[in-house]
DNA sequence: TCGTCTTTCGCAAACGTTTGCAACGTTCCA
DNA sequence: TGGAACGTTGCAAACGTTTGCGAAAGACGA
């Protein structure tokens, strides 16, 4: 008891070096590991801090360093305001962020931000809370995240690397690319008018519809592909493929979708109709989540290489927290080749 | 130009009281909206803090305060090494509580755990980082988790509540009910030899298989179900269950699965084999996931309420953190009944 | 024996904020 | 006119850590 009382009183470095008869400061370096402390009271103190389960102050300690060992991983939800973060997509990347960053030493901290005000970027890299943050989704923000980039280094988005005179570090697919084979898989199956489910406003899934358009174009199809807006959000998505296939369903005899959940929708309501996938109508995705190899049939969908993303992504922050210059990487997408198209 | 550089220059509150021309103690409370300063000085100092973008060191001010303003989310992967935090119904939980937190003003924490060192929990709670700790899922951590809970008070975990003289706090469903919920449907269509797929170790897991054992018992079935390590990682999940199935296909005349996932990648295994559902072979699942709505067949399940589970588990940390008591609480699970079985 | 070098440690000054307390200037009432 | 009361502000001490600098003590060669 008493044992107990004198243990919960160690609460600082001062406390345990009074224990241990020695200054703060040497605890402090005998802590941290340091050489210039002696090895015989290096391990003593670590002992001693062991047995009375001591931790220093996190905060002071990032006070006091100006380095807090935290990398914010923010998701900005422009459009899309009900998607409440549930999207797999995003879940696996940040899935993957997680392992790496702790890996690495690294807490996380995650802000699913709705963008309202202007300055969302800036009241958090400006917060002083974190060594570095990671964007994932540019979504209709693009504009805001140029112009912190500029000025904060230690930033880097998922997404589309493009624009020209880009300030800010991304890594993604190409886009574009992958767009383009969604196209061309569903043209090589016969399909002539083609749906793209998705809405535009974030340039990635822009980019995945003008790569539909480009090989369409290039097979000599004069109509573009008939755009059909579908949010991310699993609660209404049923509803909006629903009312979709209502008014186009006649018209059309293929579909890309611009994500595996997206087609992964779109089966379930081509199923209800008893549309047969593919031979009467092809559907290919986009991401190659684990789910699309579950579903009934086995979802044809362009893969984007969500592990090797994540570890780009790190690897370029870190790169940019020590100083140095990171360059955007492009990753080419490919297409994986299943059942629905 | 100068003028930027000038700007740039108010890094601390000392910059801008100087800049105010009033103490930094003044600056302090007018930023936080005190009412004991003058609010003429008070909006001031505001429009200052704005027009050069000033926002005070979050570091120092929770060194000061004692309170970082953090909660930890915690995801303890036991067992399921291989799990990546890509789980949805982790997923979709984290998504909920990022809302709900954000929304009192409090960040969000990730940390993805191995616990191969028995202190895990106790370095997250006393790394003095964060106000309180949320722990999704309890793995097969327990005991750890109620050594912790008798002394660390703001700790709420996802998962069960029913431990004879349990100490943490614990919200979640009721998975005895929930797995008798399983049970009773698959009997009700006509299946006496069940299997369930899923492994025991986590505590919510086995109680599920006690359910459905229970259900069993009481409609006279002698054999007990059918158990069959599953494990929710969705890399191996598939080879995992068609081997199970290739083994105990021919003996079984239902299948309860442990999560929709689990029953998600069951469904498209039987479809390989031309096995109907849910005619041939009924399948239920677990959790009611958005996709369990889009499986073809629409998976019926037992539903648990993950919106209002997040929030049960913020009220009841904030209590605990505000040095309240909070009792668990234990929801009742809901069976939707859909076209698996 | 002395001086130099090396190892090990203590001292004290930061890091940037918040806040109790005291001081100041007004106002208002007796 | 004195002083009590009130509303604002400044002062300075924390919060708990890290780290540059210097001092003490021993080792070693001359």
């Amino acid at each position: 008891m008493e044992q107990d009382a004198q243990k919960s009183r160690v609460r600082t470095i001062a406390d345990l070096a009074r224990l241990a008869g020695v200054s703060p400061g040497t605890v402090s370096r005998a802590l941290a590991g340091k050489s210039l402390v002696n090895a015989e009271t290096r391990d003593r103190i670590q002992a001693l801090a062991a047995e009375h389960s001591f931790r220093p102050n996190q905060m002071a300690s990032r006070l006091r360093t100006q380095r807090t060992g935290v990398i914010g991983v923010v998701v900005p939800l422009g459009h899309e305001r009900r998607q409440h973060l549930s999207d797999p997509f995003f879940m696996t990347m940040l899935g993957f962020l997680a392992d790496r960053l702790t890996e690495d030493g690294y807490d996380l901290m995650l802000s699913r931000i709705i963008p309202d005000a202007t300055d969302w970027l800036e009241r958090i890299v400006d917060s002083g809370m974190m060594d570095g943050v990671l964007l994932i989704g540019q979504s209709d923000q693009v504009d805001t995240i140029e112009r912190v980039a500029r000025r904060y280094r230690p930033l880097v988005a998922w997404g589309s690397s493009d624009l020209p005179g880009q300030a800010h570090c991304a890594v993604g697919t190409d886009n574009i690319a992958g767009g383009r084979l969604a196209g061309e898989r569903l043209i090589a199956r016969g399909a002539r008018r083609i749906a793209f489910l998705g809405e535009l406003r974030a340039p990635e899934i822009r980019q995945r519809y003008e790569g539909v358009a480009t090989a369409m174009a290039a097979a000599g199809i004069e109509h573009p592909p008939i755009q059909l807006d579908t949010h991310l959000a699993s609660d209404i998505m049923v509803q909006e493929v629903t009312g979709h296939l209502d008014r186009v369903g006649g018209e059309i005899d293929g579909i890309a979708a611009a994500s595996d959940v997206i087609a992964l929708t779109t089966l379930r309501v081509l199923a209800d109709r008893g549309i047969r996938v593919p031979d009467d109508m092809p559907v290919v995705g986009y991401d190659d989540l684990p789910l699309a190899l579950s579903a009934v049939p086995r979802i044809t969908t362009v893969r984007q290489d969500i592990a090797r993303g994540a570890d780009e992504m790190v690897s370029a922050l870190f790169r940019r927290i020590a100083g140095e210059d990171a360059p955007s990487v492009m990753m080419p997408p490919v297409l994986v080749e299943r059942d629905s198209a």
